[in-house]
DNA sequence: AATATGGTTGCCATCTAGTGACAATGCTAG
DNA sequence: CTAGCATTGTCACTAGATGGCAACCATATT
C-alpha cells in the first residue's frame, strides 16, 4: 500500500503527529522532525493551520487546534466505539461463552448500554441496547467514575439484577475513561477461579483497546489496522 | 492564507472530515461530497487509511479510524484545554474581577485543578494548579460528573472552603464532559443579583467553549481562529 | 561592536508527483 | 437482458509541490 500513497499528504499528516506528539514545537523543530525542508513544512503547517489542524502561538509554537479537537470527539463517538470494540468483544463472548457489554456515562448518574454481544450459553443474561443502569452500584459503573484502575476489574454480585454477578474494566483514552466493558454472567455458573480467569481476560481485553485509543507517538499505524 | 495552501492535503483534510461527519459513506459519496474524481479520492483516502485515520469495512464504507481518535486524545489533553479556554477565562476575570478555574476529573472521586487566572481584587481567592478537590460537594465537582446540564450552572457556598462560593458550569466535547469551569469568590461579595448574574456568564462562556469543541461540520475554521 | 549561529519567511526554477479521463470489472435494479 | 452505477487500475500530461537560496531577525559569543 505504500506505494500508492500520497505523498505530500502523508508528510502533512506526519507533521500533524508531531504537532500533537511534542506540543510547543518551532517550525524548526517539525521540519527537523519530519526531515522536511523548513519551506516544505512551513507551507504543509500553513495548510494544517488554515483547515484548524494546528494553531500557532504569539511565540510562533506550534499546538493541535480546534479541528483536531473536534475530529477526535466525533471519532470517539458512541458508533465509532461500538465499532472499535465489536471485533475483542465477539473474542470475549468465544473465550467465556457468556454475554459482553459496552457502556458509556448517561445523563446524571447512569451509565447506558450501547452495545451487547450476547453469549453462547442456553441459559445466558439478556439485555438491550439503550438500556441505563445506575453507576452506584453496579460493575460498569464502578469502572465508569473511575474507581477501578486501569488494567483491573471489579466484581459486583447481585449489583442490579439478583442472579448475575457482573465484571466490569474500564476503557480509557488517555487518561479518560470512555467506556466500560463487562461480562454479565449468570451467578450459578461462576466460582472464584472463574470469576478471576474471566476478570483478567476482561482487563487485558479492555487494557488492549485503551492502548488502541492512547496517545502512542510514532506506532507505524500500518502495522497496528490488522 | 488561501493561495499558499497546499491543495492536496486540502482535499485529503476535506475527505478525512466528510468520513467524519458522515459515516458509513461509500467512496462514491465521498467523492461527490468533495467534487473530486473517484480516483482521486481513493487514493487519498488509501493514504488516510494507510495513516489509521479512516477505516473501510467489509462493505466498502469510510468510518474514523483509530488515528484520529488517538490525536483527538492527545489534541483533549490537558494542555490544550489549558490553552484553548485561557483567553475565555481572562475575560471572564476581566468580567467578573474574580478568580477563574478550570479543573477535569482526577483519580477516582477528585477533581484537580489544571489552570488558575486569579481575580483583580485585593480580597480574592486563591488557589494552586495541581490541587484536587473532592468531586462530592463542590460546584466543580458537580459539573464534571454530568449533574449540570450543558448551558447551566450550579452554585455551591461553603463547599471545600467556609468562606466562598463556588459557580461552575460544565465544558463539553460533543456530549462528554471533559472540564468544568468555575468561579470561586469570597462570599461577602456576593448577592443574588450577582450570582445570577455570574453564573449566566460563566455558564454563557462554557457554552461558547464547549461549542468549539463540539463536531461541527463544515464550519469555516479559518474565520473560527480568531 | 562584530561575528556566528540558528530561526522564519518568501521567491522561483525545476521536475516530480498528483491528476482525471478512460477502460475493465462487478453489482444491482428494472 | 440492459442500463446505470460503483470500484479499481492505468498512464499521458502538466500543474503544483519542492527545496535551494536569499533576506531578515534574534540571540549568543568573542
Amino acid at each position: 500500500m505504500g506505494e500508492t500513497s500520497t505523498r505530500t499528504v502523508d508528510r502533512a499528516i506526519d507533521l500533524l503527529a508531531v504537532v500533537c506528539d511534542t506540543r510547543g514545537m518551532t517550525l524548526a523543530d517539525c521540519a527537523r522532525a519530519t526531515d522536511l525542508s523548513a519551506s516544505t513544512a512551513l507551507r504543509l503547517l500553513r495548510t494544517l493551520e488554515a483547515k484548524g489542524f494546528v494553531q500557532k502561538t504569539e511565540e510562533g509554537l506550534y499546538s493541535p487546534g480546534r479541528r483536531i479537537m473536534q475530529l477526535g470527539a466525533a471519532a470517539l463517538s458512541e458508533e465509532s466505539l461500538i465499532d472499535y470494540c465489536k471485533a475483542d468483544m465477539e473474542a470475549l463472548v468465544s473465550d467465556t461463552g457468556e454475554s459482553t457489554y459496552l457502556s458509556v456515562p448517561g445523563f446524571r448518574e447512569t451509565a447506558i448500554y450501547i452495545s451487547i454481544i450476547e453469549g453462547t450459553h442456553s441459559v445466558r443474561h439478556t439485555s438491550w441496547v439503550g438500556r441505563t443502569i445506575p453507576l452506584a452500584g453496579t460493575a460498569a459503573g464502578e469502572a465508569l467514575v473511575g474507581r477501578v484502575a486501569p488494567g483491573a476489574y471489579v466484581v459486583v454480585e447481585k449489583g442490579v439484577e439478583a442472579d448475575v454477578t457482573a465484571i466490569a474494566a474500564p476503557v480509557l483514552s488517555g487518561r479518560r475513561v470512555v467506556a466500560a466493558l463487562s461480562l454479565v454472567i449468570p451467578s450459578y455458573r461462576l466460582n472464584e477461579v472463574l470469576v478471576a480467569r474471566y476478570g483478567e481476560l476482561l482487563a487485558a481485553t479492555a487494557g488492549s483497546l485503551s492502548s488502541g485509543l492512547s496517545h502512542e507517538p510514532g506506532v507505524p499505524t500500518a502495522a497496528l489496522s490488522s
